[in-house]
Formats: structure tokens, C-alpha cells, sequence
DNA sequence: TTCTAACCGAGACGGTACGTCGGGTCTTAAA
DNA sequence: TTTAAGACCCGACGTACCGTCTCGGTTAGAA
């Protein structure tokens, strides 16, 4: 049987260090940030830091990770247009943020780290695409929007829109733009337009 | 009048430097890839690849560059359908390479550097998208598809599922899902699907 | 009070440094020596050698100052004649090796580095120079020699004689030299010339 | 038979780039001075520069050789002590003034560059002993002092007080240090003092 | 006058060493 | 066994200088 020897682990270590790394994640760019200033910046040992994550893009995960349950939990009322809309400006709201090079670069990295792949996918991507499945299924069973078979392609598409236009060509999404881009959306699999 | 003064910058150092470059992003990830490699490969010293490319990221957009000019002329008949498959299975293909983990590096930068955001805009992105606006004009002008308003806000869809469905999520997107996004997005603005 | 933190300096790491600046040095002309092929050559990241040693003429004074006491250990028995000529010996010896190249870019660093000037006085002219003095107080103590006033004046002529010959005009100065230098210093200083 | 052949090379360039040389050694360290800084200064492509003087330490011997020339000219009357006196402060003001590392970095240069090594000889070493040993056979000649046999020892210990006392040691000599240095000489070799 | 050869300033060339910095690991004594 | 501190190895970075080479153009004497 294992018995736990030793000192235990300092949950005041865990916290000053994702302290740490969120306010400095979000004051410099990615590159810039350096794991011995967090560690500085936690008042914690390089050592202490590794034990927990077991690299800059891991602990950038676990930041990104708390963002996005931060804006998750904002969002929780009204009919399903007004949740989608939601979501995507939670979405929108992140990816324009300043930890949107935080994001990017997580997600370069994930190209030669599988490892990292998997954390990414279960503690961002995941949690994002919930939010509009759950919501999706809720509102098949109350009917509002039709039952269609390949809600992925058109969640992809929507999301990539986001990732595209905000990351990629740098382009702001306003809000308007958004209730645009949702309306579209409900056009195609909304049942109440097929009613108008 | 400004006159030429000086050894000139010789041809032979460029080439050689964007081949060595292309072999080495291609077999190496972004991150290992160390400019003094490209510079031993290449047979220069390294001052006279800084005198050219001001940091690897830059060196990486030429190499991209390049790779995109490969790729569109090698898609160039038959209809606009076929167009727009075409250039999809390209931008699929590209996204798909070993010079993934490039592109997505080089984006990260862009977060943060304006300079190469510019560089990269006006070298890769724009290339991209005019294959893509180019065909669309042809269509409009020769009735194929609908003169709608945003073809814009299409387009980013479409692009940015490619780069979210296998930069981000990862999923690589087969020639049958290429015809599907193709035949959606025609039923959509096509002509021919109103007819039916 | 200051408590010794963090882990402590490797021993190890300064042997194999001082051992392969040694031997590096001795080998090669000090202007060919880089840092960098002594770091290799000790097995240590650049990094820990500059931890130790701000720069290469330091390093190198840490080797010279070796060698120095090296010879000094070897030269112990006899009067005080006998002594000096064992000592400008090894004078002669040390500015006659291969690491004379050394000894003189190290003076030449002095010129413009105050720090390099103290280091280069304390851990290598000085013990040089005690020798000389060491046994000079003896031999006047024994009444072999007179008390002179100034003799700093004149072991300067002494010492500057063998750094000018050797070093300067690269003339070498051989055993019979020796002799008739330390013969005719004597005669100046030497309390049994005057009993002749 | 050789003619000449081709533009001849410019005088002024030859001036221009002793002149900058010469401004340069004088006010950055030998070490700081770059051949590039120097060709700006002298307005002059490195090409030039690389033809007349094969490096920079050759450069340096040139300047040197001209400041010697120009203190030699300086003193040249009274009795064989004057003049002693004289080229000795001469001397003294060479290894002060602000071409000290000049000289030194040369002499460090000499040690692995024979070709340096005999223009350092015949450019600055030789002429600057050529003026006490005229100075000495007059000396001789005229009876101030003895023909001793072996001046040159007497001289070396001399010329190396200097080197040593001011660059290796580098404590400056004062006047009275010379008078006393040279009665100190004079009172060995000299035969009014035997007189007396 | 035209030709030829060496020159000129400017600056790019291949090399190489520099000293710094960051990543991730390891080693202390103390808790 | 964990802690904070900090040294460890490794290796890339971008800069700077070396001495050479290559431009377009100049300057002389020879043909």
C-alpha cells in the first residue's frame, strides 16, 4: 500500500505560480515570457515549478485553461440564439485578448508535442466546444433547430471563422457581425425560419 | 540620383539560402531549426543571411511564399466547382505539409511583431485569397454563382475551417469532405441549386 | 547573517576548466584560445566559465598564477647566490614557455582593465616578486649582502632585464647570462666583493 | 624588366589613412580600434588600406614608428648625461602616453608573427637604440666614459627598467627617478667618477 | 585615341568568437 | 519528500570584426 511520505506539496506554491503566470502571460508575449521569471515572480523554485507542469506550453495550458472556465460560467441564460451568441462573443472575447499569442503559440506547439495535443484538446478546446454541443442538444430537444447529421462541419465552420478571422488575418469581429454571423447560421439549421 | 555602390548582393547567396532554408523547415520543426544551420547548410556566413532575412521568422514567410506560388499554378482549368476544389485540396495540401508547424509559428509571431504581420499578409494570405477572389469574379461575371454582398464572410468560413479543422483541431479533411464543403457552400450562392 | 543558498559551485567544474585552459593554452597562441573550445574541452556550458571568470585574460592569469607557484616550489635550498639564479631561472624558464604569448596579452589587457591590473599584480607579479624579496631579507639578515636602501630600483632593472630581452627583443638568455648577471648584481650589492 | 604599370597609388590615401590611424590608436584602445573604423575615418575602402598594411598590427607599427621619429628629433644637445637624460624621458613619455597598449599589444602580436616581428625590430626597437648607442660611441670616443665591453647587457637592463617599471609593473617613473637612474649608470661605466 | 592594368570607395562575402540568455535538470541545506 | 536558491549542461541568439572579393568607375602610361 502506498503511504504519502515526506513533505506534502504546497497548494501555496500551486497558486503564487498560476498567479504568477497568468499576470505575466498576459503582460508579455509568449517568447518573452521565461519560466525563471515566473518562478521569481511566484517566490518559488525553478524545480518546484517543473514538478508541477512540465514545461512552459503545460503551464500556459493550465492559464488558458482557468480563462476559459472564467467565461464559460458568465454565459448561462436566455433562449439558444441568445447562448450562442454568447458563447461566440466568450469566444471572440478570449481569442482577442491578450492572451490570444498565448493561444496560438499553445497550438503551435501542439504540432510536434502530442502530449501537449491531448492537455490542449480535454482543458480548451474541449471545454469551448461543450458549451456548444450541450446547448445544440438542448435545443434539438426543444425543438428549435433541426436535427441535422453533421453539426461538426458547421460548428467547425463557425468556430474557424473565429480562430481565422481574429488570429490569422487579424481582423476584430464586432458584435454586430456577430448576431450576422449567427442569424446565417440559424438560417440554415433554425427551424422557426423555415416557419417565417 | 542614387547610384549602385558597392559589392551588390549576390544572387548566388539568396538561392543557395532559401534552398538550404526550404530543406531545413521541411525536415526539421520550426523551433529547431537554428539560423546557424541554415547558414552552414547554404555555405554563408551568418551576417550575410541577417543582412537579408532580420530573424527566422521572416526567412520562414519567404520559404512559405514560395511554396504558395508552386502550388497555385498547378491548379489552373475546368469550371469554377472545379476551381474551388482545387485551390481547397492546395490550401488543404499546404496545411497539411511538413511547413504546418512553420505557418503556425510564422502566425504566432505575426501576435506580436507588425512587421512580419505585413510581410506575411502581403506574401502568403493575399496570394491565397486572390486564387480564391479571382475565380469567384469570373464565376459572378460568367453567371455561375450569385453577386451576393459578403463573399467575404464566406470565404473566411471556408478558409478558416481548413485552418481550425488541421491546424487546431488537428483533423486532417479528406477529398470527400473537400466536395461536401464545396457543394454546401454552392448551395449557398450557386445559381444551378435555385434552378433545381 | 548570509546563509550559503542554492546549490553550491562544482569543484569538479573548476578543475576541468583550470585543466583545459592549461593545456589549451600551452598549445595554442592566446589570441587563437576561445572560450568557447575551453568549454568544450572541460565538459562545461559556457555559462558556468563565465560564472567564473568574466573573461579569457582572467582565466588566464588563474593558469598563469599555477604555473608561477609550480616554479616557485621547485627553487628551495642553498645561499642566497645559488638562489637567485635559481629564481631568474625560473624566470627565464616561464617567460622563455609557450606560455610566454600569454603573459604578455595579459599585460597588454592590463593596460585597459583595472580589475585585470589588480589580478595580474597580486596572483602573479607579486608572488614573483616575494620570492626575490623573501630570500633578499634573509641574505641581508646573514650579512651576505649590504642593506641597501633601494633595491627595488634594482631588482626592477633585474626583472626588466630578463621581460625586455626575452619578451621585447626575443633574445633568450641562457645559463651563462644568468651567471654573469647575477655575478655583477652582487658585485653592486654583495658584501664579499668588497672583502676580495 | 618591371615597369609600372597602372594607376599609381595615392599619396593622399596614404596620408589620409596614417593620419586616421594615428587619431584613432591614440584615442580608443588597440583592442576597440577596428581596420573599418580606421578606413571611414581615412575616408578609404579597406581594400586600400589592406594594400599598403597587411593588418592591424602592421598599422600599428607605422604609427609607432612615426611618434619615435618625432621624439627622436626632439633631443639632441649637451654633454653624453644630457642626452642619456633626454632619450630616456623620451622613452619614459613613449611608454605614458596613450599608444602604451599600442605598444605592448604589438610586442604580444610579435611573439607568433616573425614577419611583424622584424618590422617591429627595424621600425621602432632598432632606431630607438640606435640613438643611445651614437650617443654612447661619441661618448666613448670623447672619453666621458669607459669602453666597456659589454654595454648591450647595460643598456637591456636600462631600456627594460622602463618596460617593465611602466607597462608590466606600471608605476610611472619621474624625473628625479631618471637622474638618479642614470648617475646610478654613469657611476658604473663613466670615468670622471673614478676621478672624483 | 584607345587599350590595359592597377588603382579607387563602397560594401557584401565566408568565417569565427563573442558574451548573453533561456530551457530543463540537479544539488545543496532546511523544513 | 518537498521547499527555495541557484549552479549545471546545452546550444541558439544576433553582433562585430577579420581579411578577401566584387562592383562601377578612375587614372595613368603604352600602343
Amino acid at each position: 500500500m502506498s503511504k504519502i511520505l515526506g513533505r506534502p506539496r504546497s497548494q501555496a506554491a500551486d497558486d503564487a505560480i498560476i498567479a504568477a503566470a497568468t499576470k505575466i502571460f498576459y503582460k508579455q508575449s509568449y517568447q518573452d515570457v521565461s519560466m525563471e521569471a515566473i518562478a521569481i515572480e511566484a517566490g518559488v523554485g525553478k524545480a518546484t515549478l517543473y514538478r508541477r507542469w512540465a514545461n512552459k506550453a503545460t503551464l500556459a495550458v493550465e492559464v488558458l485553461m482557468r480563462q476559459v472556465i472564467q467565461e464559460k460560467t458568465e454565459y448561462s441564460s436566455g433562449n439558444y440564439r441568445q447562448h450562442l451568441i454568447s458563447n461566440l462573443m466568450g469566444l471572440r472575447d478570449m481569442l482577442s485578448s491578450e492572451y490570444a499569442d498565448v493561444i496560438i503559440c499553445v497550438i503551435a506547439e501542439t504540432q510536434y508535442n502530442p502530449e501537449l495535443r491531448t492537455l490542449f484538446d480535454q482543458h480548451f478546446l474541449k471545454p469551448v466546444q461543450a458549451i456548444g454541443e450541450q446547448d445544440l442538444k438542448r435545443a434539438i430537444q426543444q425543438g428549435e433547430i433541426k436535427d441535422i447529421v453533421d453539426h461538426n462541419l458547421l460548428f467547425d465552420q463557425l468556430f474557424g471563422l473565429f480562430y481565422y478571422r481574429i488570429l490569422v488575418v487579424q481582423n476584430n469581429i464586432c458584435d454586430k457581425d456577430i448576431y450576422a454571423i449567427v442569424d446565417a447560421f440559424l438560417a440554415l439549421v433554425g427551424i422557426n425560419n423555415s416557419e417565417k
